[in-house]
DNA sequence: CACATAACATACATACATGTATGTATAATG
DNA sequence: CATTATACATACATGTATGTATGTTATGTG
């Protein structure tokens, strides 16, 4: 059967991105060699070369196991906490959000995005966080709009402002905790921030 | 004389650091050479030698050029501004660190650092943001707390809660314009976002 | 005026990382 | 059973950055 043969290549694949993953983590995306990458998997470059086009190419695909649209996330909210209101739902995707984030994949790659790399050859990593923070925003929106409609939010403050608001908060707390995770408590903090924000914003 | 060499020496290193930080923004911290940044300067990389220790001192160097305490900001608010509430002189001080962010050396060298370097040698570029990030919490922790008890917080909110959510709300502004300088104004949105903030927070 | 030193430029030796070319074993195929 | 393609390993050729060693020049000094 070629069948064997193809789930052995597949899991040389993997092994090769898990491996990607922790030396672009340890060294740096710029100072990380295919040469370590290979040898950290138990393979040789020969390998490597195989599977992916060089770094560049390795570097996207390890960017592929990180996603997360919003509707994953509300899909994602415990069934015990259902709810009608349109603020409590935004909220709760946050919270899911920030579940995600703690987890050591999405952890160190995100690492790797914020702190570990640089731009090089087409990679833009600064273009791909913008492009995923202006489809956050974007998403949240019109929730935002419909709470407003139906008189959640606050006197005075519009639906927009508070959309931005809200996703500037939450990559400030993002940032903040993957600057110092010892320090900052994502799930508590995280948590306790968000939930006095929306406290806010919420209309009385 | 002695010191007109002198002058021609610092005139020069000033050159190079000025180099230096063109071609961290043009290429990253990882990718330029030495060589570029001096040729770049109209100097040879005998002359970077000379004046710096290799690639990691003269980043070093240069951060030394983008330093803000809190008190330097209090003491740049405008005089016609000037308020006895404790919670507006915040207030006044990250509209002024706005202000300052938008500079083109503040903002090429948070550029440099947010995203156009890595760790290299025993340069922690993380650690050291890590460090001003503390810093600039601590800072204005007393000054919340002052408003608390003047009685200008929105009650059941507590000034370290509120103290922490700004600054990681600053800090979304600022690395969210830094993502997308073209789409986000960071005067204009950054201001808006900051004083809504605020009206949220004040008591009624 | 000899000369010593500051402030550079030039030259070289070394170290890697990359990309590619070539070798090889194993499994599928006809 | 011969063959062929897959999935790698090995070997090599190249480019490039770095650190240092060695010039070179102008300026100040005794």
């Amino acid at each position: 059967m070629n069948e064997n043969r193809r789930v052995d290549a597949e899991a040389t694949r993997e092994a090769l991105l898990d491996a990607a993953e922790a030396v672009f983590y340890e060294r740096g995306v710029a100072r990380a060699s295919l040469e370590a990458i290979a040898r950290r998997a138990g393979l040789t470059r020969g390998a490597l070369y195989w599977h992916f086009d060089g770094k560049a190419d390795l570097f996207r695909q390890l960017l592929e196991r990180v996603r997360m649209p919003y509707e994953e996330l509300v899909r994602e909210i415990p069934a015990d906490q259902r709810t009608t209101s349109r603020l409590d739902e935004i909220r709760l995707a946050c919270l899911q959000a920030l579940e995600r984030l703690g987890q050591p994949r999405y952890r160190r790659i995100h690492s790797i995005l914020l702190h570990r790399c640089e731009f090089f050859d087409d990679i833009n990593p600064t273009g791909l966080m913008a492009q995923m923070s202006r489809q956050g925003i974007e998403s949240t929106k019109e929730r935002f709009e419909q709470a407003a409609d139906n008189g959640e939010l606050r006197s005075g403050l519009d639906p927009e402002t508070a959309n931005l608001m809200l996703h500037n908060l939450l990559r400030g707390i993002f940032h903040g905790w993957h600057l110092d995770p010892g320090a900052f408590a994502l799930r508590e903090t995280g948590r306790k921030l968000i939930n006095e924000w929306f406290v806010l914003v919420r209309a009385d």
